[in-house]
DNA sequence: TATTGTTATACTCTATAACTATA
DNA sequence: TATAGTTATAGAGTATAACAATA
């Protein structure tokens, strides 16, 4: 199971998605985060994705530099920073989602209705992801 | 279509099947290009996973230290080295797709039949593609 | 003293450019 | 002079460690 990440074309398919709205898999990873818990504090980011507290940082710096989230001050705790996304940061979000639901090549293999098929069984796969079903929800 | 690739579940299934064997997704890939066409020139292998001449020599570096490959003089032209696995190197990169074919975690939200169907979908995918067919069988 | 976020630094994987040897 | 392979260098993406501000 899942040898197909390695032939190349899965790779391939997800960084051109991503590479199309000028991101790379990490920002939209992060944007799905962030959709489906806006306000969170950037230490929650880091535990939900299990990375390093200073990606995050690196991350939400970039998605800020291209206007697509922006950092608040807490409420209570002014050493806490919550992130949200901007609207160009939903509608390049939404975007770079419909370019990864396009079948990629290597799925002429399969009749269309075969398409159909996997398309469902990797949905539900999703539908049982926190991130992924809020982000596409 | 293939969100899948962005929950982590994924690259981190990838990566530790092969990591389990001390290695990185490009020396797997590798390794299955060199069981399908074993002999090949190096030039030839650059070719036909669509990178760089430098990284080819770096990833047979790799796997020569590892006893996992080696290169060979060709017959009529001495400017060639050809490339081909050890007994060791198949038995990696056996064990390497044994744990890759493991249903991951993920693969929890789809009853048993659908995992069926689900690796039927994937196969069928990957013996449409020269590589992934040549090292799945 | 513990925690949040940042900065500085380093590591992994891959690509580009300059080079050597052979054809 | 063209081609096969190597070496040296650089880049993207991510992690680790030391740090500043606040609790």
């Amino acid at each position: 199971m899942f040898e197909l990440l390695l032939s190349g074309e899965a790779q391939g398919h997800l960084h051109r998605a991503c590479g199309t709205v000028g991101l790379h898999p990490g920002h939209v990873k992060a944007l799905m985060q962030i959709k489906r818990e806006p306000g969170l504090p950037m230490r929650a980011l880091a535990d939900r994705w299990a990375c390093d507290a200073s990606y995050v940082t690196t991350i939400v710096d970039e998605l800020e530099e291209r206007g697509l989230a922006t950092r608040h001050p807490h409420a209570s705790d002014r050493r806490i920073k919550t992130v949200a996304l901007t609207a160009n940061g939903v509608r390049t979000l939404d975007r770079a989602l419909e370019l990864l639901y396009e079948p990629p090549s290597s799925f002429g293999a399969l009749t269309a209705a075969e398409q159909r098929e996997l398309r469902d069984l990797l949905r539900k796969i999703a539908a049982a992801d926190p991130v992924l079903d809020a982000a596409t929800g």
